[in-house]
DNA sequence: GGGGGAGGTTGATTCAGGTCAAGTTTTGAA
DNA sequence: TTCAAAACTTGACCTGAATCAACCTCCCCC
């Protein structure tokens, strides 16, 4: 692994404040990896063999169900994903494949679990990214449980818009399929809505979105730290 | 707070193998109260005051939207809750409150971070709760963008079986109002679906079910520890 | 600079599930 | 025991969203 790849993932939140010699224990055996898009990383139901984490890209976490299948998140650099199942030694809940090509390192879960159980600064770490994950699942159960279509799809473009330093024109992160499936809904109806919502100062141009009426989004959405972060 | 109730508290995963002076120190400053039902214990954007153990009764966890309101989950005796706001010491993202009479102890959170920080077996427990909880959250989201209303009944009632030793009659466990909100459904759908599940071996007297047909309702839900537990 | 294929849009139609309104049953308190 | 409120059920109706099918358009590759 190369060192500045190191150094990335070092200075994560999950990885800063642990023993220099137990970092250097977890990536020994770790592995950094390229991968072209649509290359599956993570099948559902499998053993959790390794801590994933993104260095480049874009990754997309899915669950498959009956034939039917639904984005839960899209994980972006650089961070860390699937640790749950990883810490508990469990089968992935969820699958996760590259949306783009993406850097990947691989951290072995033997490795990690026999860290944690003897650095408390790492285990420490690891209740803040996963009360962190907690949050933004629930979040998204929320989400999804309480808005319709229309509210989650402005509640969607105010959140990217403020990713984006609240420029009022930005691009589209992913592909709309993607954003449909993450917001529950199918690729015509996110069409649908988006043409809906040019009445109230949004306007489409392939991937390029427009915020003409950022508060009456806002009025759409209602967004708050509650559901929306 | 009564010694047999500490003794339950402390054979709970969460506290079984922290330092006897740590628990000792978490449970001093705690409260162990009785509630009725319908009572408020947690309003959601508050500051998480209190990690929550339930001893006794049934809470609901449930959030708010712009009037609407939906159930997350039913927690019940012996078990923790809201741990991961209290460790993030983070708003509450869920409201809580008692179903029927309940008894709750309330962990100061000030005391709990505090202990996490210097307890490392106590850190390890706490990860192996929150992972649970997560891994429970995705469950749930998976089960509602996933499954119909159909399904998800059919699976609800499933795991009420299997809840109850698999004994083909059982008792819903709590209102029918409640189940539909954590479905996901409406009150009158729930009762539709009930009656449509009547040609796959259903019967519901009040709360009282009876399934004549276990393998038709899974080859409906198609249950697995990916989705159900 | 064509194709060809995936992603996206649009329209027509269907359907699941929500809403509304009117019951009935259950519950719990006086 | 009675009564009132809450839970639940049922039916009629409506609507948001899925489905199906056709078409467009943008890339990417030859």
């Amino acid at each position: 692994m190369r060192s500045a790849d190191l150094e990335e993932i070092r200075s994560l939140p999950l990885f800063r404040d642990m023993a220099p010699a137990h970092f250097a224990e977890l990536t020994r055996g770790a592995y950094h990896q390229s991968f072209p898009p649509q290359v599956d990383l993570i099948v559902e139901g499998r053993p959790a063999d390794f801590l994933h984490v993104i260095t480049d890209g874009a990754v997309e976490l899915f669950a498959r169900w009956n034939g039917r299948e639904t984005t839960m998140a899209v994980v972006r650099p650089v961070s860390t994903f699937i640790l749950a199942a990883c810490i508990n030694d469990a089968p992935y809940l969820m699958s996760a494949r590259t949306l783009v090509p993406s850097r990947v390192a691989l951290i072995p879960g033997t490795d990690l679990r026999s860290v944690f159980a003897r650095d408390p600064a790492f285990a420490q770490a690891i209740v803040r990214e996963l009360a962190g994950s907690y949050r933004g699942v629930v979040r998204h159960a929320k989400n999804i449980k309480l808005r319709n279509s229309k509210e989650r799809l402005a509640a969607f473009l105010i959140a990217e818009c403020e990713r984006n330093g609240r420029s009022r024109t930005f691009a589209l992160p992913y592909e709309k399929r993607i954003i449909a499936s993450y917001l529950g809904m199918t690729p015509e109806n996110l069409s649908r809505a988006l043409k809906q919502l040019r009445e109230d100062g949004v306007t489409i141009d392939g991937a390029t979105v427009d915020l003409a009426d950022f508060d009456r989004l806002c009025a759409i959405a209602l967004p708050g730290r509650l559901m929306d972060r």
